[in-house]
DNA sequence: TACCTGGTTTACAACGATGTAACGAACTGG
DNA sequence: CCAGTTCGTTACATCGTTGTAAACCAGGTA
């Protein structure tokens, strides 16, 4: 009834313990018939290693956390299922932690108090600033997510995608479509915030370059980046006379805008377009279809994981830069009959 | 550089490793002198207590798995959100296992190869049979959620909602606000997939009290639940006659069918209501809302983490059952104008 | 003074696995 | 026939932590 240990695999086949684990991690120097009589002994005791024990004595766990603000949030929810598949190829597991985008939390996270169980952090914050982080002891590597934090030259390793870039596309899209009056859903008043920061720079970049004035009174704050934040800001919009086009800066805020648009009556595409971010699942099937700014977010998760392998290998060179690309989703949430063709990709 | 054990806190402060370790764990009888010079040792050297070692020692990890089919279902996105939390409130961390609803997979989860790393397992099995069950050996507590497996007592505890009761209720409602025509999407061909069989009961017991006619043709399979394959299944649905009100056995395949629907250029719900399963997020976003059979999520989490809890500190008693409430949420998409009043209730 | 009491601290042995070094036995070659 | 090699196996120490039991040191009591 008790879980079986070398010792008892040992006694049982008759042989010493480091024989049952020379057999158990493939030692090549076993005799034909000790490692039978060893793997009977295994089966019938159905005998499993404790991997507590190996840890320990290895210094490894096989085990890497990955910090994200919210799975709720199904851009996330879908980052993780790439990480555990990508991590699933190394043969490590994953562990998941959910810090609401919370300051506290997020600290919590990079202070190390699991560092002994984990050997690498995936990481994407939200709240935590250059300071927080430079406090970091670096003994568990660390691959951040997202935005960049800080200012300077940070010491680690960072995937992330070109968000002024695609911002900038997205809303020269919704320029190119006729857009005059071209509002923005998304940016948020606190400190941190960062990614939120780039993608309000990317799309005053295209207002200017494409010439369509920019209104302040078009850019609307929102709280956090829910569903019921975006419907929230569409809503207030509305009310200050409604915008020709949005460009949300996820998209759940999108399909939130979209939902109040369609409520009070508006034509999407007709009357206002909606531009997301994320190209997460949803977008796909709303009705009308979100067009959107894809990331690859499978490759984000690869190179993440890529990153932190190298870190656990040994590497020690300066932090690695990755910037993964993007492309637009042209769905019908833009597509403006009689507006040049359809560049609809998928 | 490297990491400080509690050797070089003990050697630092000048006490025995002993010492160090009754800081750490708050043993009382350490005197303050002694325990200030220890806790500054402590923070000068950053030191971590090491988790495997602790584990090894103990026996416990402090850690439990999930395992679910896939996080890029939003239902289970949503549950993972409520187990993560109802498991911090323990102090536990998770570790999550995505087993795509394979057979295989789901067998290495149950097979105990992690059964040393974590405590207990909350497991959600899509494909798993009664037989792959009681092959298991028990060293690790197991909760199972979702779907009852096998036909006899299970020695596992057990969460769940009633299925046939939900899928009832939801269908009655679309009888009652007038559907004549009621189709089902979500039967799987495959033997497993206990949850679509008796949401299927429920769904054909509701047309017998009704007095509607159950038309076998109405009935649409699909391979899995997701928005495509509701896309696909409400299309060949339309192709064969359309219905004039839609049960989906869960919300993606319900905003996969109002997608095809809307495209297809039906009014939602005049022509034809559309009911789904699960109550995520997007379903109250999309236009129309989606009304909805709503499982109470946390309560789920929280009592399979209750489950586990108690056995994990010896519990041994026979197999609990428990039936998570749900209510059925309706919004626009069932809500016929002039049909009764609007009984939405959020 | 000798003894007890109770708080404080310590040495030691586990927890289960694996790397190291060393052993005997069976070969090889000179 | 013996030194040298290779193969299969083993004893031992170790990873970092904590429970146990015992040692130690006051202060109070007899």
């Amino acid at each position: 009834m008790v879980r079986p240990r070398l010792k008892d695999v040992a006694e049982l086949a008759g042989v010493s313990i480091k024989t049952v684990s020379n057999v158990v991690n493939d030692y090549p120097h076993v005799s034909d018939e000790t490692r039978a009589r060893v793997e009977a002994a295994i089966a019938e005791l159905s005998y499993r290693p404790n991997l507590s024990a190996r840890s320990l004595r290895a210094g490894r766990s096989g085990v890497v956390a990955l910090a994200v603000p919210d799975l709720d949030n199904p851009y996330f929810a879908e980052l993780a299922t790439n990480v555990i598949e990508a991590a699933d190829r190394r043969g490590w597991t994953v562990l998941i932690d959910q810090t609401q985008g919370d300051r506290a939390k997020e600290r919590v996270v990079i202070s190390g108090i699991r560092d002994h169980l984990i050997d690498g952090l995936l990481f994407s914050p939200l709240a935590l600033t250059g300071k927080d982080l430079a406090g970091r002891d670096e003994r568990t590597p660390m691959v951040l997510l997202g935005e960049r934090i800080g200012t300077g030259r940070s010491p680690y390793d960072h995937v992330g995608i070109d968000n002024v870039a695609a911002a900038r596309a997205a809303t020269l899209h919704l320029a190119e479509r006729g857009g005059r009056r071209i509002a923005a859903i998304g940016v948020q008043r606190t400190a941190a915030a960062a990614t939120g920061r780039l993608r309000l720079k990317g799309y005053q970049q295209a207002l200017a370059e494409a010439g369509v004035p920019a209104d302040p009174s078009l850019v609307a704050p929102v709280a956090r980046w829910g569903r019921a934040d975006g419907a929230e800001a569409m809503s207030r919009l509305l009310d200050a006379g409604a915008p020709d086009a949005v460009f949300c800066f996820n998209d759940t805020l999108a399909l939130g805008a979209l939902r109040t648009l369609l409520k009070r009556g508006y034509a999407v595409p007709g009357e206002v377009m909606v531009m997301g971010f994320d190209d997460i699942q949803d977008g796909r099937f709303a009705t009308p279809t979100l067009s959107t700014v894809a990331p690859d977010k499978a490759l984000i998760a690869q190179s993440a994981v890529d990153l932190l392998a190298e870190r656990l290998s040994g590497g020690t060179g300066r932090a690695h830069e990755v910037c993964a690309p993007h492309r637009l989703a042209f769905r019908e949430s833009t597509d403006v009959p009689g507006e040049g063709h359809s560049r609809t990709l998928n």
